[in-house]
RNA sequence: GCGGGAGUAGCUCAAUUGGUUAGAGCGCCGCCCUGUCACGGCGGAGGUUGCGGGUUCAAGUCCCGUCUCUCGCGCCA
């Protein structure tokens, strides 16, 4: 008999299917028992009936035995029905139960209601806690994040390309890099692609990528892991960064919307509210924001500002977004273009909604003396990014662009209150997979 | 890296100013239950209170050290 699927059993009513998934949960009634069963689409409840050839296996099974189950798909009385759940109108008759794998005790709590797993419990055990609608619907509304970016890029004519995570020397400041034993030679873990987008720029016009990045800062707050998927974009022939705030903008916007209209039954779950992004979202520059929060002009924003900002904003406009861009230009990369007004601001801005960073971006330097003379007023090594510099010789368009990271996105869309639970197997300071003050360092491997 | 909080059963948590044998819910094991809804009833097992030292007649509780988790800050996306 072929598989029938637990999400589609109501269109069987009166057949014989057979079912295979695992044991959610077991009722002994003593003569009688049900299950629930589920698998990828869903949960139905099981009944063995006193006579049921299947009895003497249903005994044997307990949460989370793998099992192939057949029996006739019956519709319940009346006064049986339950409406909060799924299949709640139906139930499995069970005939016959074969066990595929069988299992242990979970290590931890599975139940429905109340998830209060603490999250350092449920990073040792991750593997099982994904089985956990809670975490199912966190990583599909990351997927569908994922996906949408794509879908937008590339209705917007962007092309994707696969960016190296092995990169040669450490040509971005900022964040701290992984260093790695690379046939006896130093090589690093790409922090982000922004020198091959710009490069790929030049080449495709409008590029975007999906990739891993890698930092290693050493931050231990609810917000950082060391890998993290960046989401990235870069577009040629802008007129001003503006053109780079209006694209992202409607990326978030096309993002926000998918989410909404594929994930309703997560979002529920969840208790997540989708921010509100109204028709044009507020933009200041730095002074102009440190000026509405009555702070002194001469430095960027605080993790307190950032919340502050969005409160206010929040206030006056409905919106959960705002903009920010104008920053002090030797504080930024040097690929960030300053703006020809105002030099000791530059044309980088980023995009902060609930309190948090959710992008960042801007125009870029496109003309190659300019260029030249930012590397050398940033003091770097200009062999060092001779490829990401020949690009630029030969003719580059004014540029810009931006990058988010899924992570976080994830993390504020939904509410979570830590990054670690918007990443499947999160990497940190402390933790791959298992926590590295478990290993010893010279330990032999097993 | 710095600062705050915390570490008690497999999980989530109690335990009065330091005072009997460290408890509960869930999970687990056994028995009972023919309509349950991640059931119900009865019984049971399960603890070196993170680790090491100290104070005390007496320490889960106080002190010191150490490890870990967690939140915040710095830094960053």
């Amino acid at each position: 008999m072929a598989r029938t699927l637990i999400g589609e059993l109501g269109k069987h009513k009166g057949a014989a299917v057979e079912i295979r998934g695992w044991v959610n949960v077991r009722r002994d009634q003593g003569k009688m028992i049900f299950f629930d069963f589920r698998d990828r689409s869903g949960v139905v409840q099981g009944v063995v009936l006193p006579s049921s050839p299947a009895m003497e296996a249903a005994k044997e099974l307990r949460s989370e035995y793998v099992v192939k189950a057949v029996g006739k798909v019956n519709e319940r009385p009346e006064k049986n029905r339950n409406d909060k759940v799924q299949n709640g109108d139906i139930e499995l008759e069970i005939t016959g139960i074969e066990i595929l794998a069988a299992a242990e005790p979970l290590p931890f709590d599975m139940s429905l209601e109340g998830y209060n797993l603490e999250l350092a419990t449920e990073l040792d055990h991750r593997a099982l806690a994904l089985r956990h609608p809670r975490l199912q619907a966190i990583f599909k509304v990351q997927a569908v994040i994922i996906d949408s970016f794509r879908e937008f890029m590339k209705r917007e004519g962007f092309f994707e390309f696969q960016a190296p995570a092995i990169t040669p020397a450490t040509a971005e400041g900022g964040a701290e890099v992984f260093k790695i034993d690379y046939f006896d030679k130093p090589a690093y873990l790409t922090q982000s692609p922004q020198l091959y987008k710009q490069i790929v720029m030049t080449a495709f016009e409008r590029v975007f990528s999906v990739n891993k990045v890698f930092r290693a800062e050493p931050s231990s707050t609810t917000r950082h892991l060391t890998e993290i998927v960046s989401l990235d974009a870069e577009m040629a022939f802008i007129d001003s960064w503006q053109d780079v705030r209006d694209m992202s903008e409607a990326c978030v916007r096309y993002i926000l919307k998918e989410v909404g209209e594929r994930c309703k039954g997560e979002l529920e779950l969840l208790g997540a509210t989708l921010p509100a992004m109204i028709e044009k979202t507020p933009t200041y520059s730095l002074t102009e924001a440190l000026e509405k929060l009555g702070a002194p002009a001469d430095k960027d924003l605080n993790p307190e500002q950032e919340r502050a900002l969005c409160e206010v904003v929040k206030e006056e406009s409905g919106s959960d977004f705002v903009y920010v861009w104008g920053y002090p230009t030797k504080q930024k990369p040097f690929y960030v273009y300053p703006n020809p007004e105002q030099p000791e601001f530059n044309e980088g801005m980023d995009l902060l909604c609930r309190g948090v960073e959710w992008l960042s971006g801007g125009r870029r330097v496109n003309d190659y003396k300019q260029l030249m003379k930012h590397v050398e007023e940033w003091k770097m090594d200009p062999a060092k990014i001779a490829m990401f510099l020949e690009a630029f010789k030969y003719g580059a368009p004014p540029e810009g662009g931006f990058a988010f990271g899924a992570e976080r996105m994830t993390m504020q869309i939904l509410g979570l209150k830590n990054i670690r639970e918007a990443s499947m197997f999160p990497r940190d300071m402390h933790r791959i997979d298992e926590l590295l003050s478990q290993n010893e360092p010279d330990a032999p491997a097993d």
